[in-house]
DNA sequence: ACTCAATTGCTTATGCAGTACACAGTAACT
DNA sequence: AGTTACTGTGTACTGCATAAGCAATTGAGT
């Protein structure tokens, strides 16, 4: 099967660099730049422009250097978007003090780390079906959620699920905010629209959901109801043991 | 904000293409390529070795035929991905006769779903975050699930809403899935967690979960936990309305 | 102070990706 | 037979990631 690219990294240097675990040259020209400082410029094209227009040549020439300089700092793309991910996320909120227990906590955990992914939309790409490299501020979100189901009497890889559906919920709904946000979209959707109406004997349920307004833009935050939903369960299942 | 890539579309054409409506040629020489063919020979390619590897010279080389021949098939690289997926999505399985109510029929859509995921990961990658075309199959689906919902009570909005919680889970997991397989992500989780283990006090809520063994694998079925939790909150919902 | 090795940024070059364009041949309609 | 709509191909352009070699810069060891 298939990794992203031909997977030529080293996971040494790779996650030394995350973690900013390697030692600083000892001789040579002082070095004009930072990894640092390529990362915020890269993290400011993702954003303003999207994970696509972060090419090796863009950022090196917001920098003002050749794009071979970059690689002085990073070993490769690969590294970048982790570090920017990294980055992005940085550290998790602390939602120990939000009171009223487990419930409360991860709810405001899931609205912090939504708030991330709509300020940073790039991140779902980014961290989408390719080996990731996990950085101290991406196990600090995880942390974070595992802390505040910490009393909650769950076994550890319930626990561990738990986080990992609230995560996928966020996601998802990353996902879909992405698809359909922008004016270019509402061309697609009307012909989409046309073309299901066009064929409405085939899919009645839909058809009789989208009468209905189901996908009509709601007035409450989008996330609420998943996440209402998950958490629900989750609470279901904390009572039954 | 960004689409992926330059998007050149045509709305019109792509979704003419996707929904098999476009009329045959009247004159010229016999097309010696369907795009069915092509998108057979893709899938095969995205299946084997991962989406990466399906270049339009790599599809075009395994037809024997220029790269610039497929043109004349599919207007482009990202309209020939869409044709992919809705071809490998096929058309959705009929859950309406599975006893039970909403509930089995609605698991048993999310277990074939789930099922298409693990057999063609590459669907995920090809449906994050850019604006996808979707197929009569894909509405199939979708179509399929809101009529498991049909007789809940429930209003369209949270029937829609349900669906969504659970393609987030599917998709999820299916993003999961890839992460952690393949023997070459061992070095990096093996690296990862000794970074882990070297900053332990950062992370104790981590630390604790995985010395519980939160991360070992599990011996039921991914999709269960999640699923049991989602169905159970919506549940809850049915029954208080 | 002098030498040397490590490290910098730059230049040049390679290979692969998607795709625009113009051509020559082919089959149906007039 | 001629026109027209189509086919597959060759060539070419652009943008991408990245490898290799070069000259200049610096600190450590003498």
């Amino acid at each position: 099967m298939a990794r992203s690219k031909t997977e030529k990294r080293d996971p040494a240097t790779s996650l030394a660099l995350l973690w900013g675990e390697q030692e600083p040259p000892r001789r040579g020209p002082r070095p004009s730049l930072t990894t640092a400082r390529i990362v915020v410029v890269a993290i400011g094209i993702a954003d303003a422009e999207g994970l696509d227009a972060v090419s090796m040549q863009r950022v090196a020439a917001e920098l003002d250097v050749t794009t071979m300089a970059l690689y002085r700092y990073v070993p490769g793309k690969a590294d970048l978007v982790d570090l920017m991910v990294d980055a992005a996320l940085g550290p998790a909120a602390a939602v120990a003090d939000v009171p009223g227990g487990w419930r409360p906590q991860l709810a405001a955990w899931a609205r912090r780390s939504w708030g991330l992914y709509c300020r940073h939309p790039w991140i779902l790409t980014a961290t989408a079906m390719r080996r990731q490299a996990m950085g101290p501020n991406q196990l600090s979100w995880l942390d974070a959620a595992l802390a505040a189901l910490a009393g909650t009497g769950l076994s550890a890889a319930h626990r561990h699920h738990t986080v990992l559906l609230v995560i996928g919920h966020i996601r998802s709904l990353a996902q879909q905010r992405a698809d359909g946000d922008e004016q270019a979209d509402q061309e697609w959707n009307r012909l989409t629209a046309e073309l299901l109406e066009r064929h409405r004997d085939r899919f009645p349920a839909l058809t009789e959901a989208i009468a209905a307004g189901a996908f009509a833009p709601p007035d409450d935050d989008p996330l609420d109801f998943g996440l209402e939903r998950i958490l629900d369960g989750v609470a279901a299942l904390i009572e039954r043991s």
